[in-house]
DNA sequence: GTGAAAGCGCTAACAT
DNA sequence: ATGTTAGCGCTTTCAC
């Protein structure tokens, strides 16, 4: 790897002549300039960012915490993150928790100060909080993707109640009456809201909310992707349940498509048809979504939004050293009608 | 944030003394080295991984070079190589090249050298052999995942060959005697061994192989999940043109699952009935291969084990700083007969 | 307009 | 056993 110095002595001239050239913002004689160049042509020398970062105590490098990535939606978010930092040249160090503090905390302790300039991070929990607040207190530059925490950090994410609201609302515009709604864990914001909207929309159209059709705490990630969590339930056991205690109901709306489709293939197995029978929708529009039978009706997340605009977010103040800012950016889910509604 | 200076003063010891104390492989004074991690804990302290990597020369990061994680086979595979990668206190950096040559040449760039100590590359095509030739005439070490390059590279993957020759002959024992091999770009080495296998399963029990029955340049992933790769047909729209040629067939074997699956779904709304009168096996085993109906029957491909290997391996080089070694490690496929089949 | 030199935080060879 | 110092590759201030 060619070094500052060896284009300093093929073009021979000082490294700092070298450097200024390359910096840009500096006049030089346009035919030293032009031999800079050529030598740095030759030895095909490109500029060592760890060295520039030590000096600069910049990296552009950027972290990005996630529980996980093979989860279809962070999957997705990850992709577009990636993309957003080729195109503005910055590079992305890479975490999965697993949604393990420990691990967390080790790696912001790692990261922050002289190894990334700021944070994308999708992992956003009651539990991590107090880590989330002494980032924030320490000046460093965070954006949370997917999950907030009320409005305290800066954040992009779907707007969850009114994405609830609609897809519940969707469901009862179809006839339907009694709508299962299968939640995640309330230690997320996420699954919190997503319950209010549901309720929201069964207000908006005057149907009663009824506590015995909310089940909390499934577990909302493909179980083949992860060692199952505790405390957590499949979508499949979940509506087991529910039909073995006879409690009536005409839908089912699932917290992710997972989970819907987990849903689905218990109501199939017990012989209820679907949309006929039981209507169901989902949240989120990923894979899964387009290969259930039927095909599964269910509220669109731009997840290539949501990566993109976090990493515009998060450049805008690393860049501008303002990390005064506070953003809290909704997008709206869109519903899209597929076959089981 | 602390630097090693704070730490001495607080300390009130030289730098090189704390540097030594936590390097470990001196010998300080207990006492000495007690008030230096007293200063250490009270400062919180943590050496800058970039001044350490500009002095060492190691930066304890490797580069992660990807077509696109919101894949479901690379998403499995980035979620072990990160977990891996932190026990082992290495950090990863992500490049999605969107299998962009160009992109992805610029990445290896910016990156070789002094940015990261070595590559994981899941990109390895017909195209970018050069550019992986060329990291391995600079010394740097390279393992390949998924995908391999004839003997030339480390490599971990899975034994497509095998896979694909087990599928076969899995379908060919259920009573199937013509089996259309829903195929992909044969510039991917990947998906020349999947054929091959599909003819010696044929071959192993005697059926004939016919030409007719194989369509490349099917779409390997979710249609969603990217913008159509030119060239490229979807598996719903190979499926509709088979039968629309009234060319017979009794099974489908998709290179991927996500292959099978769209097939499925096109036999279904041509009122084929499955598995009765065509049987359908997929490739990989992953998310959607669950949630299809019926549940596709489908070889499993250790996603994870291909992770965990591929950072083994190169950290191994890495750290006995032997680059000569060349290890292709193939992995074994597993039959999981659901219920297309 | 360009060279010299300091310094970013750290390690390792060399003194003491 | 510990302090001193050079140097990793680069940017930037200061001279000339």
């Amino acid at each position: 790897m060619a070094t500052i110095k060896d284009v300093a002595k093929e073009a021979g001239v000082h490294i700092s002549t070298v450097s200024r050239t390359l910096g840009g913002a500096y006049y030089v004689e346009p035919s030293t300039r032009e031999r800079v160049m050529q030598a740095v042509e030759k030895l095909g020398y490109k500029p060592n960012p760890i060295a520039k970062g030590l000096k600069e105590g910049r990296t552009r490098i950027i972290g990005y915490v996630v529980p996980r990535v093979n989860d279809s939606v962070f999957s997705q978010i990850s992709q577009s993150i990636s993309q957003a930092c080729v195109e503005r040249d910055y590079m992305v160090i890479l975490c999965c928790t697993g949604e393990d503090t420990k691990i967390e905390a080790d790696y912001y302790n790692r990261m922050k100060g002289k190894w990334v300039d700021g944070f994308i991070i999708g992992t956003a929990n009651d539990d991590n909080r107090a880590l989330l607040e002494s980032l924030k207190a320490e000046n460093i530059p965070v954006v949370l993707v997917t999950r907030s925490i009320e409005n305290a950090f800066n954040a992009v994410l779907s707007d969850n109640v009114e994405g609830a609201r609609q897809a519940a609302k969707h469901l009862i515009a179809n006839g339907c009456k009694r709508i299962l709604f299968l939640n995640g864990n309330l230690k997320l914001e996420l699954c919190r809201e997503r319950l209010k909207g549901y309720q929201q929309g069964l207000m908006d159209e005057g149907i009663p909310f009824d506590q015995s059709l909310v089940c909390n705490d499934i577990a909302m990630q493909w179980a083949g992707a992860i060692s199952p969590v505790k405390g957590t339930v499949t979508p499949e056991q979940a509506v087991a349940h529910i039909v073995s205690q006879n409690i009536e109901f005409d839908a089912v709306l699932g917290i992710t498509d997972a989970v819907a489709a987990g849903a689905m293939t218990t109501l199939k197995n017990h012989g209820i048809t679907i949309p006929d029978q039981v209507k169901i929708m989902g949240m989120g529009d990923l894979e899964i979504a387009s290969f259930t039978d039927p095909p599964l009706t269910t509220m669109h997340q731009s997840a290539d939004t949501i990566g993109r605009r976090s990493v515009e977010l998060l450049l805008e103040q690393i860049e501008s050293r303002d990390f005064t800012a506070k953003t809290l950016e909704k997008l709206p889910f869109t519903l899209v009608v597929r076959e089981t509604v």
